[in-house]
DNA sequence: GTACAAAACTAACACTTATTAGTTTTTTTG
DNA sequence: CAAAAAAACTAATAAGTGTTAGTTTTGTAC
């Protein structure tokens, strides 16, 4: 009956592929049917599969396409000549953008990446290890060089990381709070608590 | 065949909630199967109806659990007259500490609490926003009385939150690091770029 | 308007799910 | 050892799963 709508430039495969992700979210990837995502979409389960490969294929999409994006700016980053002080507020600010602007998303990404089938698993968690690796690089090359307390690396990066993954939690308070606050606020609390 | 074996104190409805947060944590509560389950504990899936009332029931047990262990810790760090930092360092380290004594079951509140069936669930929320503002309070208090940087109340709870949360990647480096630098890092990280 | 392609539909498949009923085995109690 | 209780088993149910095949409808291009 109702076609799938194609938004802006997106194909309808990115249509569905959205849709998916807000379910995703809301509910978990093992808990969403097809017949459940095609029903949000007005269309049969069936009528899926003349755009997508696989439910499997979706959180594939979804995990890959956020990894990649974060894999990228830090190349950005760290190539750069900047202190390392600032490398790690600029990665900090740009999860916290990535966080704002495709929720749905990162969540998934977050969250349901264990639901991914090999070779999936694996290649999506030694591209998070390198993530991770690379920032503890960062951390580690700050207090050598006197920027940062001496703390251990390992546990500054994972505090970091997972402080602005609590923005999952800001979805809750949006109303009360401005998106500008929140980051500067969040990188004070983070950052110059870091600085020596 | 194989009888379910009650360790210790522990009932056998403890034996399978316990086996159960272990796998609800590695592959997610609608991931899990009652046969896994089952598998698991050397016995067919029927045979865990003896002792427990429904897969769901499970996981309430293990969420509200939790929960309550929070709540009461919090009751009893509140009624105290401790200045408000000391207050929130205390309950992080009760955080930390949960983590890594009750790594699963945390885990599992944490991720899992989405699939917890009406009325749980709402009880459920309501308990972690009370939770959440009590926190939120000795945050305001703190401020007002000049102990803590001037930060929104309710980005620094989410940071807090957030970042203990995030020991969960912790099991991941569990080999390099001891459990006592672990928590003295994380707290002087959180706690020392909080203070004034 | 007719041909072609895109995308919807219905119907079905093979499988897995949590859970129940009924029965048999094992353990505990007297 | 016999009786009672606990806890295992087998078998089945009804519902839901992702996905495919085959068919019909819809939109597009000449």
């Amino acid at each position: 009956m109702a076609r799938i709508k194609a938004v802006g430039t997106g194909s309808k495969k990115d249509t569905i592929t959205k849709k998916a992700a807000a379910l995703f979210r809301k509910k978990g990837f093992a808990s969403t049917s097809m017949r459940e995502l095609a029903d949000n979409i007005g269309v049969e389960a069936a009528s899926l599969y003349n755009h997508i490969g696989s439910k499997n294929e979706l959180l594939q999409t979804i995990c890959f396409t956020i990894a990649n994006a974060f894999t990228i700016q830090l190349e950005k980053v760290a190539g750069t000549t900047a202190s390392n002080i600032s490398k790690l507020e600029s990665l900090i600010r740009f999860h916290i953008q990535m966080m704002l602007r495709s929720y749905d998303e990162v969540f998934v990404a977050n969250h349901e990446w264990k639901q991914l089938q090999e070779p999936f698993l694996t290649n999506f968690l030694s591209q998070r290890k390198n993530y991770e690796n690379a920032l503890v690089g960062i951390v580690q090359d700050g207090i050598k060089k006197n920027e940062l307390k001496k703390l251990d690396p390992y546990v500054v990066v994972l505090t970091l990381l997972s402080a602005v993954r609590g923005l999952e939690f800001w979805q809750r308070h949006k109303k009360n709070l401005d998106a500008t606050k929140l980051e500067n606020d969040m990188v004070n609390h983070l950052i110059k608590g870091l600085i020596k």
